[in-house]
DNA sequence: AACTATTTATAAGA
DNA sequence: TTCTTATAAATAGTT
């Protein structure tokens, strides 16, 4: 009982050796989790190694620790070719250095042209960047009004072909009611009425328009394809 | 405002670039700090090494990261198999078409950002992109501005000190002009005119400056850094 | 980069 | 070693 709080501690080598052995295992504990945490969360590539004062060993990779040592040996302008791999595993260590690098620059120029880590630019660095996002953001303009200019041209004739069906399906309808009409008040007989179903049945057929070359295609799904969303030219 | 409350995390990959470069940093700082801290209580030897996604290397080691690697590689042996050559071999192939596919990820970004090959992205991707460049050209701008603006005002206290300085060489002329003319017209005899000659001397030596403290330094060449070119803002 | 509310790690004790 | 718990430290979400 009689709970001591907890304090502070500095950060010096434990004396007492029992001690020293609880920390090195809760801490080690942690530090593990942590280095797995940080290659999950943050898609990186992470080695650790650990010998305790007893010289045991301890190690964590989120690869392999073979391949994180090869990468870490390429990148570190060989002070540790100790490894001694054979000749295409030091090629192989030069290219991932070029490749490294590449990409770094890549990511590098993408993030300055979002604006990012651009304060150390010189006038005339900033002056180009300038540039360049201007043409490229004039380009996206462009782009996306001619997109939105064949969208409405492409709007614009399905609705004269809409119209066109519209006109068409009017006339049939018409036409159907007229046979309708005639059927009815000319022939009232059993054998009449049956000429006249049957010619019903043939103009329903016509007005379906599955036959008809001009509608068997797609046209009528294609409205669904465009989602117009207009927006204001900004700048 | 509006403070959400802290949520606790699940430890998967965080999809949003930004959000996760931020993590990286804040967590990398946190995990270095506590793999020190470790090896110092615990008198242990830790080495660390993490590449983040984007290539970079980061590494720790209490001792050298040399000797901890030799002291790992001499440890392996029993427990974790070394890879055979032709394993190793396959293991950079994979690597190499990573880092491949990477960099041909970013060179299609920065060719997008630049306006080109972008006829195949659709409306919503555009405007994404438009958007993008929209805020890293309002960025680039707003720091080149900033820039011009420090550059006016240096040139500013420049010429301050430049008209200070003026002054004081009027001044001293115009000293040394009294003293030239009252050794003329005072002294006209041999001995009386090489006390002149030395009186002149001496004045010509405070004129030249190099002993004032005030102008010791390079501040007459400041101005040659100074390479303004002034464009107007477009878009 | 700074600020906190909150979670997480851990020192001390059992 | 493991657990408990009070407290220190780290950090997620936000500005």
């Amino acid at each position: 009982m009689m709970k001591m709080k907890r304090k502070k501690i500095t950060i010096k080598k434990i004396d007492d050796k029992t001690a020293r052995q609880v920390t090195f295992s809760k801490r080690r504990k942690g530090l593990f989790k942590k280095a797995e945490e940080l290659s999950v969360l943050c898609d990186a590539e992470v080695g650790l190694i650990v010998f305790s004062s007893t010289g045991k060993l301890f190690d964590y990779c989120s690869t392999s620790m073979k391949d994180t040592i090869t990468r870490y040996n390429a990148q570190d302008h060989g002070i540790n070719k100790l490894n001694t791999p054979s000749q295409e595993l030091q090629l192989e260590a030069s290219n991932r250095i070029k490749l490294d690098k590449e990409i770094a620059d890549r990511t590098q120029q993408l993030k300055q042209m979002k604006g990012d880590d651009i304060e150390a630019l010189n006038l005339n660095e900033l002056q180009l960047l300038e540039k360049t996002l201007h043409i490229g953001f004039n380009r996206v303009i462009e782009t996306k009004e001619k997109r939105i200019m064949s969208e409405i041209s492409d709007l614009q004739k399905m609705e004269t072909v809409l119209k066109e069906e519209n006109k068409l399906l009017k006339h049939k309808v018409e036409v159907r009611q007229m046979i309708s009409m005639m059927s009815k008040t000319r022939c009232p007989s059993l054998i009449d009425s049956k000429i006249g179903i049957q010619e019903e049945r043939v103009s329903l057929d016509s007005i379906s328009c599955a036959s008809d070359p001009l509608f068997e295609d797609d046209y009528s799904d294609t409205s669904l394809k465009l989602g117009l969303p207009f927006s204001n030219r900004r700048c």
